[in-house]
RNA sequence: GGGCGCGUAGCUCAGUGGGAGAGCGCUCGCCUCACACGCGAGAGGUCGCUGGUUCGAACCCAGCCGCGCCCACCA
């Protein structure tokens, strides 16, 4: 090792991210890795598209656990040698980049109108070309190894031209409509939305009853409503069929109060005779049941609550231009001067809220574009079912079924400015409707002026072609040919129909197969306190923070640690183990590269301690590996954790220090093999910290990150080596148990005499005891190692055995304090009896011994036998 | 209204038919020449409640109590 490079080592005792991570992830793009030659075929090859980031998002902790877990199986496949590529991008994100846009123009004093479109549109570009690479820059930070030489957006030239081809397509299948059917009205981002896009929300409001009077009788129907502006455009009521207490109206009217309108009294299922009085005012132009209840009977639909969320004319001169809430209001009152205000009583009910604008949704009817789903599900059900596209965990398999049987059709226009325009034009001349993926000069038909439509559409829309339009789909690219299918696809449930759903329809119907073979639905983190992350409620935890603290690696970790099939609270603690984790293995690995002959790295066992390592390691790899590749993230970090900590680092590296010193070839080329294969191993889960590792390791000859990946060597595995280190190492602890508990002095040196089989040399030092055989020769202990000086000349020679623990006798000596000794073998008697009494009574029980396995029964006998010797031992 | 899931150590979570685990926190002892972001040793749990199945239940079944999420058109 270069002089320079070697006093940096020996003199950082402390792992230091921020210094490392930087000019690390500068190497790996230095060297290309990050970026494949379109070749190979799809099956060898391995790919992923990022879900892409909002461009106006800012990395949150969904990303960064989503991310963490995309970034290990890349990193995974890449360094097992597969031409692997992890497209990035971003969303052009409609409504939420208008948004932001538009309050930038409000600060200036100007509204997007005042603008035009134009204009509008030129600043949002402004604006994604000034911000629109932050979170990109945030992936870096966390050593995501995305493609950055290729960065793809929903609205960038080629993506265009797939979406224009996508819309045609479906369009002259006839899947695509236009319609004026009853839609979200999201009156905050002043268009319509998708189902998909609204919640709902508990909310109290309160329930109006109010006398319809029925023509031609003194009878009245009372109706009950939250939103009595509504009334205004009323066109029946609607009574159940089976109600016996209105059985005889129908086909009879009521009169509309304050408006006069005869309305039809239709019978209908969907009427609950339990509500109220069983009568349901029927508003199909403002709301979605009654719509379905209008088309039924043929109803006439009347709005009167416009896009603006203001009453028109059709309201009348009384209310025409009134805020819906205050014409609620205002009828109210004139209900009140008719006495038809039968009743007013406080109601909780659950409302639809825009999740784009948080505002209340508004139903109502206008004219749309509409995609039919049916078809383009059908196969996209196929493949789940066949299991050709797999959901993990197993239950998001059935909820996507569930969803996908029950599809409905999709509003994809959006009263926007910002996204992909609609490819349709109209001829005013000959009213001619042209749909094209190119703008047409003038009509077809007449050759009048064409002019295009004003909307744009759903970002999902676009969203759905990702895995295939981000590989140059329509074109025939090597890139297609090369990365599509892609491998796999990590994402929220959350956007498990918004998205995944529909990049399986598209995917099978344009790109000709499943866009990707493998769907893991990853769990949520919550904020420490359970609730959800979110900006609104300040719960946010910001991962770029946790990054500035711990590093990238002590993130990523932690990110994995906790994740789970279930969702969990955001920890801590678990970031704190990753950090603690690469503080550990920089300093095991100063020790091992400090300290070794040069050598190779290659395992060269020569005793059992090395042939369990080895095991252990192997085992360990397969396990790993195992997990990583069937998405259980936590326990893959865990048992990389816990081999490296305690087996390595605990057990292993403590027992062979010695050797190490005094620089013994054998276990150094074990050392430095062990090394390269754990820092491998690690690699995809903490590439910082690994990297900079092996960047001093003497058998380095390029990146880790395009080191090849460890597979498990089944012939290291020994079974023999690992009981019997497992059994010296269960003494070493009971044998140090057993001096704390006698408070022997710390430097004192027991006397020890094993019965039976001598245990592994390093128990006499670890548990600082001397072994003597029956000759009193000694055995081990002082002689093999330069630990300190012999603390006395009290060390027994052979004397009275005066404890016994495990196999091993304790020879008296004048430091043990023989009370505590006394005390010390009380509770084990006690603890044997309890055992020798549980076993007898398990082994008395007939039904046990006839019915329970064999071997589930000998196990009993056996540490019956066990237990009952140790106790008569100690009886003596 | 339907569906899914969760209640295990003080905290956050594993375990899912044969003697309760991890990390953090806590107690005791150690600045032992890789690491005090460390080392060693401990304490701490009627596995939500009640019944059932079983030789045996944290684990399977039923009911109940509490909590979360998703879907759904009850005015």
């Amino acid at each position: 090792m270069d002089p320079a490079r070697r006093k940096k080592l020996e003199g950082t005792t402390r792992y230091e991210p921020a210094e490392v991570e930087a000019r690390i992830f500068a190497e790996w793009i230095e060297g290309g890795y990050f970026h494949p030659e379109a070749g190979g075929d799809p099956a060898e090859n391995y790919s992923v598209a990022i879900p892409p980031p909002n461009v106006t998002g800012v990395l949150h902790m969904g990303h960064a656990l989503n991310g963490s877990m995309q970034d290990a199986l890349v990193r995974m496949n890449r360094m097992r040698g597969r031409n692997t590529l992890w497209t990035l991008g971003t969303d052009h994100a409609g409504i939420a980049t208008q948004a932001v846009v538009e309050k930038g123009l409000a600060e200036e004093g100007v509204s997007r109108h005042e603008l035009g479109r134009e204009a509008f549109v030129e600043r949002v570009w402004a604006w994604k070309e000034e911000y629109g690479s932050r979170i990109v820059e945030q992936y870096k930070r966390l050593g995501a190894s995305l493609d950055y030489e290729n960065e793809r957006f929903t609205l960038d030239e080629g993506y265009v031209r797939a979406v224009y081809r996508v819309f045609k397509l479906l369009y002259d299948k006839g899947y695509i409509y236009r319609d004026n059917y009853m839609v979200n009205w999201d009156p905050g981002s002043h268009s319509a939305i998708s189902d998909l896009e609204v919640e709902n929300r508990e909310v109290e409001d309160t329930l109006y009853s109010i006398d319809y009077p029925v023509e031609g009788s003194d009878r009245v129907l009372t109706v009950a409503t939250v939103r009595p502006e509504t009334m205004l455009a009323d066109t029946a009521v609607a009574v159940n069929p089976d109600d016996a207490r209105h059985a005889d109206l129908s086909g009879k009217h009521c009169v509309l109060p304050l408006v006069g309108r005869r309305l039809p009294i239709v019978a209908d299922e969907h009427v609950d005779p339990e509500f109220g009085t069983g009568a349901l005012k029927v508003t199909p132009g403002h709301d979605p049941n009654d719509f379905e209840i209008g088309r039924r009977h043929g109803l006439e639909e009347i709005g009167v609550i416009g896009p603006d969320g203001r009453m028109n004319e059709e309201a009348g001169e009384r209310f025409a231009g009134m805020a819906a809430a205050d014409a609620g209001e205002a009828v109210v009152v004139a209900l009140r001067e008719e006495g038809r205000l039968r009743d007013e009583e406080p109601y909780v009910h659950s409302v639809p809220f825009s999740e784009r604008s948080g505002a209340r949704i508004e139903p109502l009817i206008s004219l749309q574009w509409f995609c039919r789903m049916d078809e383009l599900a059908a196969p996209a059900i196929d493949v789940v079912e066949r299991e050709e596209v797999r959901i993990t965990p197993p239950q998001w398999k059935r909820v996507y079924l569930d969803w996908m049987r029950e599809i409905r059709p999709w509003c994809i226009s959006r009263q926007l400015w910002w996204g992909h325009r609609i490819p349709v034009w109209y001829c005013d001349a000959c009213e001619e409707t042209i749909v094209a993926e190119e703008a047409p000069e003038r009509c077809g038909a007449c050759g009048g002026p064409l002019r295009q439509e004003e909307d744009v559409l759903d970002t999902w829309f676009s969203s759905a072609l990702w895995p295939f339009a981000t590989l140059g789909w329509p074109e025939d690219t090597p890139e297609l040919r090369a990365f599509y299918p892609t491998s796999f696809l990590t994402t929220a449930r959350e956007i498990l129909f918004l998205w995944v759903a529909r990049m399986i329809m598209t995917g099978i119907e344009f790109a000709g197969d499943v866009p990707f073979r493998d769907v893991y639905v990853h769990s949520v983190i919550q904020a420490r306190d359970g609730r959800r992350m979110s900006k609104s409620l300040g719960t946010g935890i910001d991962p770029l923070e946790e990054i500035d603290e711990h590093g990238a690696d002590a993130l990523r970790f932690g990110l994995l640690a906790m994740s789970s099939t279930q969702d969990v609270r955001f920890s801590d603690a678990k970031v704190q183990q990753g950090a603690d984790l690469a503080n550990k293995l920089w300093n095991a690995s100063r020790l091992i590269l400090l300290n070794v002959a040069e050598v190779e790295a290659a395992p060269r066992p020569v005793s059992v301690e090395d042939r369990w390592l080895l095991s252990r390691l192997e085992a360990t790899i397969a396990s790993v590996t195992a997990k990583l590749e069937e998405y259980d993230f936590a326990h893959a970090t865990q048992e990389a954790y816990a081999f490296f900590w305690s087996e390595l680092c605990d057990w292993y590296l403590e027992i062979v220090k010695p050797r190490l010193y005094e620089g013994e070839a054998e276990v150094s080329a074990t050392l430095l093999w062990t090394l390269e294969r754990i820092l491998a191993l690690l690699h995809p889960i903490m590439p910082f910290v690994s990297e900079e590792i092996w960047s001093y390791h003497p058998a380095r000859q390029g990146h880790l990150a395009v080191h090849s990946f460890p597979e498990a060597d089944e012939s290291l595995l020994d079974p023999a080596a690992e009981r019997e280190v497992r059994d010296g190492i269960e003494l070493t602890g009971r044998l140090r148990a057993w001096r704390d508990l006698v408070e022997a002095p710390a430097a004192t040196v027991l006397s020890a005499r094993a019965e039976g089989a001598a245990p592994p040399e390093f128990v006499g030092r670890l548990a600082r005891c001397e072994f003597v055989d029956a000759n009193a020769r000694l055995r081990s202990g002082r002689e093999e190692s330069d630990m300190d000086a012999p603390s006395a000349p009290s060390r027994g020679d052979g004397g009275d055995p005066i404890a016994a623990v495990g196999s091993v006798k304790i020879l008296a000596s004048a430091e043990i304090d023989a009370e505590a000794v006394a005390a010390r073998l009380e509770a084990r008697r006690k603890e044997l009896r309890s055992e020798v009494a549980r076993a007898e009574g398990k082994l008395g029980n007939e039904k046990f011994v006839d019915r329970a396995p064999a071997e589930v029964v000998e196990e009993e006998r056996q540490k019956l036998v066990r237990y009952r010797a140790e106790l008569e031992e100690l009886s003596e």
